[in-house]
Parts: C-alpha cells; sequence; structure tokens
DNA sequence: CGCAGACATAACCGGCAGAATATTTATGCT
DNA sequence: AGCATAAATATTCTGCCGGTTATGTCTGCG
C-alpha cells in the first residue's frame, strides 16, 4: 500500500498525529482508539510501517513507534504542484466571478 | 468521500493531473484512460466532483471539467503540519547518525 | 522452568469501492 | 421527428479493507 492509501484512513492519519508529538508504544497508541482492537491498531501500524511512514524499534518486550515524516515526502511532492494554484486568486476568483456571471445572466435573458 | 480517500486512486491523481495543464470534456479524460471504461471513467469524475477536487460546466452534450485546487486545501493543510519535518535534518539526518552510532557501536563493544 | 504481559499474525466476516454490461437522459444534426 | 453521440445512472459482481476473535511468539520475571 502506499503512502497515499495509507494516510487516506482517519485512524492512521490520527496516529501520525499523536507521533508527531512523540514516540509511542503499540499499546499507548491502541489505548488512545478505545474504538479500535489490539489487532485492529496492530494492523494499521503494520500498514505505515510498510509505507514508510513509521519506524519502530523494539525495547524489552514493547515496540516503540515513531514518526517517519520522509515518508510522506512522495505526498507532498505531489500537491506541492497544485499548491499555489488556489493560493493565487487564479481559479478561485476565477469561479467566483463566473458563478456571479452566471447567476446574473439567469436572472435577465 | 473525503479528499484523501479521493486522492488515494491512482487514476484520479493522474485525472487532476491532466486537468492541472487544462479543462477537458469527460470524453477526453476518459480516452486519456483506455484501461478504463466510459461509466467506470464518468464514476472516477463523480468521486472527484463530490469531494470538490473539480468542478463541471455543461457545453453542449459535452461535460467540461476543471480543476478545484482549492479542495485539495485540506489535505496540503494536513501534510504541512509534516513539511520541514523532514526538510529541517531534525528526523532525517538524526536518524543518519544514530543509523551510525549504532552500526559503529556494533563493531565495537 | 513456567507464567504473564506486549505485540504480531491467522482466519474469518461484512461492507464498500471499482470494474463491466446495460440502460437512461440529454443534446445536436439531418 | 428520428437518429446518433456524450455522458450519467442502474445493476451486478468481485476483491480488498477494516474489524473481530483466536492463536502464536518473544521477553521479563518469580
Amino acid at each position: 500500500m502506499d503512502a497515499f492509501a495509507a494516510v487516506s484512513d482517519p485512524t492512521r492519519r490520527l496516529v501520525l498525529d499523536l507521533l508527531y508529538r512523540r514516540e509511542r508504544t503499540a499499546g499507548e497508541l491502541g489505548g488512545a482508539f478505545p474504538s479500535v482492537s489490539q489487532p485492529g491498531m496492530s494492523r494499521h501500524l503494520r500498514v505505515l510501517r510498510e509505507s514508510g511512514l513509521v519506524r519502530v524499534r523494539k525495547e524489552g518486550r514493547r515496540r516503540v513507534y515513531a514518526l517517519r515524516s520522509e515518508g510522506l515526502a512522495p505526498l507532498d511532492a505531489w500537491i506541492s504542484k497544485y499548491r499555489g494554484f488556489w493560493e493565487t486568486e487564479l481559479d478561485s476568483l476565477e469561479a467566483h466571478l463566473d458563478a456571479r456571471q452566471r447567476a446574473a445572466a439567469e436572472k435577465r435573458p
């Protein structure tokens, strides 16, 4: 599963958000989501691992997960192409004007 | 379907990439993907519409699709939190050094 | 050694996403 | 009006994803 698909799941995004602040053990992460069973979280973590978004290290019998934000680089690279598109008024403003024109045109044709 | 899920599909990303350059009719977009049937493309376009990533206008019997890049803003907002994490050497360089240290430590303990 | 804790994997299930075929709607053309 | 074209929707089928229960593996500890 690629980074795009990995991040398309809300739970996994929240996991990454937790890891952004600090490392956490699998147990801590699981505990943060009461709606998800232990194996469920384990599978989410596996997906995040295999798509390169987190790294693990063993610490006794715990697994400590940490963010590996470079994994998001491909995603960011793709989006960066579009960024600035909506920051310049080039399409949002244009769309707004189009809508106004169309609305006006429908009122008095 | 939210923007994250919409963009998690490779075909839909390619469609957006095509629309980045210019507007296209549904037919043009379909023709660009021989592996996808006409209704298939129509459904992809529907998803992109409903997640706010494209807008349509009717032009005769054609539907002209255009990028609505503001739809990507939530996605970009989420990622931007992580950007700079791998740009500052704060984790990639650190991880690299950690790895070197660990490797060295294992060679002569 | 043997037990308990932490986590991963296996097996299974329900639902939904994606693809194909068939049909419908709307528009242009003669 | 009648036909062809463009594109959307309906229907069906299949495969994968997320969740659960059950089980396995490894580690720390008495």
